[in-house]
DNA sequence: TAATAGAAAATTTTT
DNA sequence: TTTTCTATTA
């Protein structure tokens, strides 16, 4: 959370209760006249565990924040015993204003509404010596860890290469998701990796942790759970503080954070969880959507309340949505409903293009046309599966000169330049910060090479120091070599200079100071690259945002949980998001584009997961949905192009499960072999009971037949209009010889369905390279080309 | 020790 | 296609 005040300032400076009440009281408690007997329901019913299944637009958020204001004004709480937690930090932000504007002011003290893993390292700081730590921690970030990671399996003298940090992480990210600390590892699965490493390994990176005085973000729930199981004065004193708990998304909740909130929640059981399994798309990070299918069995007597009022969509929209999500199983079952119903709303429109291009092309169309008709780019919002989409539709943008805002892309705080000023400022504030120190030591480059950092890193495990003490030590002795050890006395006295700095010059001016004085600003000034002014531009932008922090530690600690981006462009412009992160946003129009097998639903997700997996990207693609107040678009191509080389695609499945009552089809001239509506008709439509088999349809069918050996080529003597078919082939058989060898021969004369006649230059497996007659030098899979 | 060239790998979603 | 890592050379 942005809040780095100290623990015990609400009980002193905060209104009483009786001044909120009074407020509240005075705008005559109306805030609950606006509700509708279900929402109403929701706020009034304080008492006991309640379960909130909110549909997409159906006034979730209100019901959280007038709850709250509702606990607040009729006096049953204090604003510091409300537990209210919330997955992101914009949920977090926006709870906050919206009680206050519903008291009427700013709300002050609410010290326990933020993310699962503010109010965690919160909890943590306050029992820090429980965990073995000093209150001070640092937070790691994904990069941190899985520097620290590669460290320790390079210790233990495993192969990197075979066993990746990155996977250990995954590993061990997991683990603690699902609240096992390394001992509760069970020995089987500690096999998992590195021939049965990885629990030894998991043990090594606490250890290590401890050490550094440092936290992952798993800890931030992990710890504090540990703790309130192992000490029972402690859950009795939060038992007694909070009076009420309210739990935004509790389908993303993961194992760790349900047994959190469970041990809480016994103490008075006044626990409110407002979620929608049919939302649930974080199951990938441990998310488990059961939390929410089973809450009435982990608190008998809950009450549970449906909002299906949805306030948002037209009833065309809800309708593609509640039937595509009606194929998943294992959901609690809501039916949203709209009164609103104009016989004039458009329907689901499905759209097809020939390649990535295209699409972009026709998307950017419609907006246009959009735009002429008044329409407010703001309220536009191109949601996709996976972010190297975006770049179809930014080069389009561009060119047409169209007004554009990613949203979610690159992170502020996750930039090379802020990193390393973060790391500066870190081992100033910290020594012991060795991942910090490392980052930067030879930051500009300073002479201190790998050779000296390794004898660093020796001395500092053999006498188990950080990394600064062993600097220190070795710098006594003659065992650096000259250059490095000037430069590092030279870092060393610097770092002693600022540090001393820390409590009598003011944060920012110290910040500057140290970025002059090391010569990293000097580094990028001389950094002749294209990107270097805008580096020097974001890192006098992190200087400025000290600014609203009183001090060096309550900034990093900012830093180190809002991984926010900052605002977004301003103006007029259409939103590029993926799916995932339009989660709780919602737009007038919404383009969906590349719903193609593999793309939307993932392979990766169908591979690893199954059908569960399946059944998340269905409730991605009801999200995406669900966005729409006014109308969808939804579209897939024929082609697409990835890591450099063309694949032809098949149409989504989940396009055989909208159903035909809600949508058209529409056909655009620009398609270059009439893909539209004669290969994707509307039989494929889902007409049929959605339980009796969702890959019954004819689409999916046909599909499977054709994953065999069906010769190829085939359409090209059929005419235009079975293109389509052709291009499903391609797909299919594509996969079907990924790895093997080509059985075509260097200099052959090829035929390709996008680049036309050509002969090949290279073979490489089943990859070919081939100069094209019109299109020119290209990489194409084996199976897209055809012998003439 | 640093710079460079060349090869290999990788591409989902994020607190 | 792009990025990231590695090995080589100055």
């Amino acid at each position: 959370m942005s809040d780095p005040a100290p623990d015990n300032r609400p009980t002193d400076t905060s209104p009483k209760p009786g001044g909120i009440a009074a407020r509240a009281m005075a705008r005559g408690a109306g805030y609950l006249d606006t509700l509708n007997p279900e929402q109403r329901l929701a706020v009034e019913e304080t008492e006991g565990p309640v379960l909130v299944l909110a549909g997409a637009g159906t006034g979730k958020t209100r019901v959280l924040t007038t709850r709250i204001a509702h606990l607040l004004a009729s006096g049953r709480a204090r604003p510091w015993q409300i537990l209210a937690v919330t997955f992101t930090n914009k949920a977090a932000r926006e709870m906050k204003n919206r009680v206050g504007d519903l008291i009427g002011g700013v709300v002050e003290g609410m010290q326990w509404l933020g993310t699962f893993h503010s109010i965690g390292a919160r909890m943590l700081r306050r029992h820090a010596e429980l965990a073995g730590l000093n209150p001070d921690f640092t937070i790691l970030d994904t990069d941190d860890q899985i520097r620290l990671l590669k460290q320790i399996i390079q210790a233990a003298n495993i192969d990197e290469k075979r066993w990746p940090a990155r996977q250990l992480a995954g590993l061990i990210d997991h683990w603690k998701n699902r609240g096992l600390g390394p001992d509760d590892i069970a020995e089987a699965d500690g096999r998992a990796f590195a021939d049965g490493r990885g629990r030894a390994l998991y043990t090594a990176y606490q250890e290590r942790l401890k050490v550094l005085n440092a936290v992952d973000f798993g800890d931030l729930v992990l710890t504090p759970l540990t703790i309130l199981r192992t000490h029972k004065d402690v859950l009795a004193d939060y038992h007694q503080r909070f009076r009420y708990m309210l739990v935004d998304e509790y389908q993303d909740t993961n194992v760790a954070q349900y047994l959190w909130l469970r041990l809480l929640a016994q103490g008075n059981r006044n626990v409110c969880c407002v979620g929608d399994d049919d939302q649930s798309i974080y199951g990938w990070r441990g998310a488990e959507v059961d939390n929410i299918l089973r809450f009435e069995k982990d608190f008998p007597g809950a009450r549970v309340i449906r909002l299906e009022r949805n306030y948002r969509s037209t009833a065309h929209i809800l309708g593609a949505a509640s039937h595509l999500i009606t194929h998943n199983e294992g959901r609690l079952g809501k039916t949203l409903f709209t009164e609103i119903s104009d016989p004039d709303d458009d329907r689901v429109t499905v759209a097809s293009s020939w390649d990535s291009e295209e699409e972009a092309r026709a998307v950017g169309e419609d907006i246009e046309e959009l735009q002429r008709g008044g329409h407010s780019l703001n309220e536009i919002a191109i949601l996709v599966r996976a972010s190297f989409q975006m770049r179809a539709f930014e080069d389009r943008f561009v060119t047409l000169g169209l007004n554009y805002r990613v949203i979610g892309g690159p992170r502020f705080y996750e930039r090379q330049e802020i990193r390393d000023a973060l790391a500066y400022f870190r081992t100033t504030v910290q020594p012991a910060d060795d991942l910090a120190f490392e980052r930067i030591v030879n930051t500009p480059r300073r002479g201190i090479g790998d050779a000296s950092v390794k004898l660093l890193h020796d001395r500092a495990r053999a006498e188990s120091i950080p990394l600064m003490q062993a600097a220190a030590d070795l710098l006594q002795t003659d065992e650096i070599n000259k250059r490095a050890r000037i430069s590092l006395t030279n870092l060393m006295t610097s770092f002693a200079r600022w540090r001393q700095q820390v409590d009598a010059l003011p944060h920012t001016e110290l910040a500057e100071i140290i970025l002059e004085e090391s010569g990293y600003v000097e580094m990028w000034q001389a950094d002749r690259s294209a990107d270097a002014p805008g580096r020097l531009e974001n890192l006098k932008e992190l200087i400025r945002s000290m600014d609203e922090f009183d001090s060096m530690t309550g900034f990093l600690e900012h830093v180190s949980l809002v991984m926010d981006a900052d605002g977004g462009g301003d103006g007029d412009a259409v939103n590029i998001m993926t799916l995932h992160s339009a989660k709780g946003l919602e737009f007038d129009t919404v383009f969906l584009p590349g719903w193609e097998e593999g793309l939307f639903p993932s392979q990766r997700t169908l591979d690893e997961n199954g059908r569960a997996g399946l059944e998340e990207e269905r409730r991605l693609a009801y999200v995406g949905l669900t966005r729409a107040r006014r109308r969808a678009i939804v579209r897939f191509a024929a082609n697409r192009r990835m890591h450099g080389l063309w694949q032809s695609s098949v149409p989504s499945r989940f396009l055989d499960e909208l159903p035909e009552s809600h949508v058209t089809v529409r056909e655009e001239e620009s398609n270059y072999g009439g893909y539209g509506s004669a290969a994707y008709g509307a039989s494929r439509f889902d007409t049929s009971d959605p339980f009796a088999s969702p890959y019954a349809t004819p689409g999916w069918q046909r599909a499977k037949r054709n994953r065999g050996s069906e010769p190829r080529g085939r359409s090209r003597h059929e005419g235009p209009l079975s293109s389509g078919p052709k291009l499903i082939e391609g797909d299919l058989v594509a996969k079907s010889v990924i790895g093997g060898s080509s059985d075509f021969t260097a200099g052959e004369r090829v035929f390709h369905q996008k680049f036309g006649y050509g002969a090949i230059a290279l073979i490489d497996g089943n990859k070919l390279t081939i100069d094209f007659e019109k299109a020119g030098r290209k990489r194409v899979l084996d199976s897209f080309v055809e012998r003439p």
